[in-house]
DNA sequence: ACAAAAACTAACCAATTGGTCTACTTTTTA
DNA sequence: TAAAAAGTAGACCAATTGGTTAGTTTTTGT
């Protein structure tokens, strides 16, 4: 059995991948400035001119590393339409972004500290995605808005409630830690998700779908 | 009329806070590591030396900033009771955190950034207070949810609730900002504010005080 | 087996950093 | 009014940083 496909620049692929794995890891704790090359190296287990080697400088790997967290981004509410459930539609994006929180952690605190601090390593193209991805899920509101499907609000502040509210378990996560003594567990999750869509929910004047009451 | 009190070290008291202002943008724009002591010193526009003349070290001075923004969260919230009516008690609550987003996103964000990094830089003291605090607050929820008057819920994600979706309005500001393609007015906030309490509130049962409808 | 390509790495470098030292000026105090 | 204290600031330093160079080792296709 030969393996051509898998043998071209495999290693190559596979070393990537760690130092991507190592870096995301080492940005989410000390940020960009605090994170150095040899850090990631070092976390990696290779030497710093490996890194290097890989990735020409510290800011396209921090690119990759972005461009990286992007991508797990994509949740059922992307393809929701206006004929669409609000109350399905709703609860099924709060816990997909909560279980983004609970998976991927790391992400979203590189991602916050990258906002917080003016999104300015940020390419125009990703914002202006953003700002599209957004302004088509307005639309999706409003029609529901429209229709009497939910209570009339701000949209817009609707989006900016569940975003916040479930990264909040990710990026605040240390805090958390210290206020229970233990870390969150996937039961806490599965809880703090249902309290989460409940608290939203009803909020928007919608009822609960049932598989979202503990 | 004489000014013996105001004349002692009347400079130093001026330039440390200048200083300190200074010092909470640069550390909220560049996280602590992305922050130079220069960088300071040139918005503060005074030489490196002087700095250091007053702050014996960068961490001193960070400390020094992390203390005078704790400092500036005091809410009508700390001395809620059981008494007093749930509903008009959280409103206000969630009104003074966004009117603390609004005047100080700064400080919001530099807090957030030290969270997001595990906190490494807060003082034990300072994280076992806000554990008495928050322990404090919860029993009055619990007691609240004991009276039925509110909504059956764990009391701590209604505080994570709270805090995530207010201080998102500070720390997000400039993914906000890139959204809408202008700053967050006045009145803005004063929608987001009544938006926000009647999503919370109705989530807990809560009749809208008449104060918080726009 | 072998040459080319890919992967690896030690040695090195210029720039920036936090911080010190020293000397000077201004302000306060007795 | 003179000494002491407070404030200012340039020159300097060791450590760390991101990144380069130049050469070696390993893998690969033929």
């Amino acid at each position: 059995m030969k393996e051509r496909s898998k043998s071209i620049s495999n290693i190559g692929v596979k070393r990537r991948s760690i130092i991507l794995s190592a870096a995301l890891r080492a940005f989410a704790d000390n940020g960009y400035k605090g994170t150095s090359i040899q850090m990631i190296a070092d976390a990696a287990s290779l030497p710093k001119t490996n890194v290097l080697y890989y990735f020409a400088t510290k800011k396209a790997l921090y690119s990759e590393v972005m461009q990286s967290i992007l991508l797990k981004w994509n949740s059922s509410f992307d393809e929701v339409t206006a004929d669409d459930c609000p109350a399905q539609s709703l609860a099924n994006y709060i816990a997909d972004k909560m279980e983004t929180s609970r998976t991927h952690p790391y992400s979203s605190k590189v991602f916050a500290i990258e906002i917080i601090n003016g999104g300015q390593n940020l390419e125009e193209s990703v914002k202006e995605d953003n700002k599209i991805w957004v302004k088509g899920r307005i639309a999706v509101l409003e029609a529901w808005i429209a229709a009497h499907k939910i209570e009339m609000l701000n949209p817009e502040y609707l989006l900016y409630h569940i975003w916040s509210s479930t990264q909040h378990y990710a990026d605040f996560s240390s805090q958390i830690r210290q206020l229970r003594g233990r870390e969150m567990t996937d039961e806490d999750f599965t809880e703090a998700t249902n309290t989460l869509v409940k608290l939203i929910l009803k909020g928007c004047g919608l009822q609960v779908p049932a598989q979202y009451i503990s």
